[in-house]
DNA sequence: TCTGGGGTCCTAGGACCC
DNA sequence: TCTGGGGTCCTAGGACCC
């Protein structure tokens, strides 16, 4: 049995667990730059403020009913969700959790009963809540689909569920994929809901019942395969062992303000290539190819603004490196490549691919011997600034002022991660 | 005025090889 | 005169997730 634990509102709920004066009080968390509404309390979603809607369209309801808003606070969440997550793997063992993302966690469950299974579910969540004072959602079946959408329902009704729902007989499946409408189903987004909406295939049950070869025809082949299997009850999507290394790292940051200068694009680029280094090294990995983008500030108003037109350019490093300085110059080159003038940017960003392990990185004929040298000062650079939490030590050309930083108006103190915002008991 | 920041997996198609 | 049939690797792009 696969169990998934989500936490509830996860933003809002950090933030409340050092408010308790926002208890009951609708909340909501904005993205960064303060552009869009990334958490909402169940106050807030009752009121009808809109997920992921931007945060200027709101702002009319959010104040007429006194919604608190906080800007997200990275630091606590980070540090809250540690403290969920070791509550799981202290109460199942770590090798049966699976970090799905901040707020999430898949738990293996086959060592467990099948007839304690509720019981255990149960206890689950008000440990979490006791040690943590997160409130979480917990949902259980035989597969990671199912128990999406078990989760789901908990979610839905939680005076009736309690914030927790079991799929583990037919009879419960069955009743539950009937009321769940596609798009409601963990894989599939807006593109796919249409088409099968389109087709008559409304409901996860529907969904359910349709053939092998349909799937993989019509969404995604063996994607759809697997989706299809896994609403039968037949697990298909396998747990992911912890601390994977990722294939690609990426840093990229909209602007508090439309920026003109080359030379502000470069302590930003500079500044993110930094961060994106900092990863790299986290999980010793060494890149060898980088790409920059900027994307110009246009007047679109269309839905898709996203996919705006972003101009970019990237280069093959001669060895593959995890060194901020040897990372920068090619950022740097790159940029000037693509930079007009005349024209304002929103947004700028790095990628790093081509990764390798560190250990593994090619000797170069050329290089001169000094790498020892750079190794040692990247790490005491990267002690001093994870032990204070931030950039205390940087490199020159990520700029001082960072005029172009995002806005962040709203944000809360740091109460778990600086002494000096330490949350106060009088 | 004002719309986030990461990631993953998969497929199709082109280049190239023998 | 005549122009195969595999295979691999890479990239771009689509779809999805939170």
């Amino acid at each position: 049995m696969n169990a998934i634990v989500d936490c509830n509102s996860f933003y809002c709920s950090c933030e409340r667990v050092f408010k308790p004066e926002l208890w009951n009080k609708p909340v909501v968390v904005l993205s960064n730059n303060d552009g869009c509404i990334v958490s909402r309390s169940d106050e807030a979603k009752k009121i009808g403020v809109r997920m992921a809607g931007p945060y200027f369209q709101a702002k009319h309801v959010i104040e007429k009913n006194n919604v608190k808003v906080f800007s997200s606070n990275y630091h606590l969440y980070g540090d809250m969700s540690m403290r969920v997550m070791d509550t799981l793997r202290e109460l199942v063992g770590k090798e049966n959790v699976e970090v799905y993302s901040v707020d999430e966690a898949f738990l293996n469950l086959d060592k467990i009963p099948f007839e304690q299974l509720e019981k255990f579910a149960n206890e689950l969540k008000e440990t979490v809540e006791m040690w943590t004072g997160i409130s979480v959602s917990v949902g259980v079946a035989p597969t990671k689909v199912l128990a999406k959408i078990a989760n789901h329902i908990a979610k839905k009704d939680k005076a009736k569920t309690n914030c927790v729902t079991l799929l583990i007989t037919e009879e419960q499946q069955r009743t539950a994929l009937q009321q769940t409408r596609v798009n409601e189903i963990w894989g599939v987004g807006g593109a796919y809901a249409n088409k099968l909406i389109n087709w008559g295939i409304t409901s996860a049950w529907d969904l359910r019942n349709m053939p092998d070869e349909w799937a993989h025809t019509n969404m995604g082949g063996v994607v759809g395969v697997r989706l299809v299997k896994e609403l039968m009850g037949i697990p298909s999507i396998i747990m992911k062992k912890e601390l994977e290394t990722k294939k690609m790292i990426a840093t990229t940051r909209m602007f508090g303000r439309p920026v003109t200068e080359l030379f502000e694009l470069k302590e930003a680029i500079a500044t993110y290539t930094s961060r994106a280094a900092e990863k790299l090294r986290r999980q010793h990995s060494a890149a060898n190819t980088i790409s920059v983008f900027i994307v110009p500030k246009e007047e679109s108003h269309s839905a898709d603004f996203h996919h705006g037109a972003s101009i970019s350019s990237h280069a093959n490093l001669e060895s593959a490196t995890s060194f901020t300085n040897e990372l920068i110059k090619p950022a740097v080159r790159l940029l000037d490549d693509i930079f007009e003038n005349g024209r304002a940017y929103k947004k700028a960003g790095v990628m790093l691919s081509g990764l390798v392990p560190d250990r593994s990185i090619q000797g170069n004929f050329f290089s001169d011997g000094s790498k020892g040298v750079h190794r040692f000062l990247m790490s005491a650079v990267d002690n001093v600034n994870f032990s204070m939490r931030d950039d205390v030590v940087k490199f020159g050309a990520s700029g001082v002022n960072k005029d172009w930083k995002m806005r962040q108006e709203l944000r809360s103190e740091r109460y778990s991660t600086r002494w000096e915002e330490l949350f106060e008991v009088s």
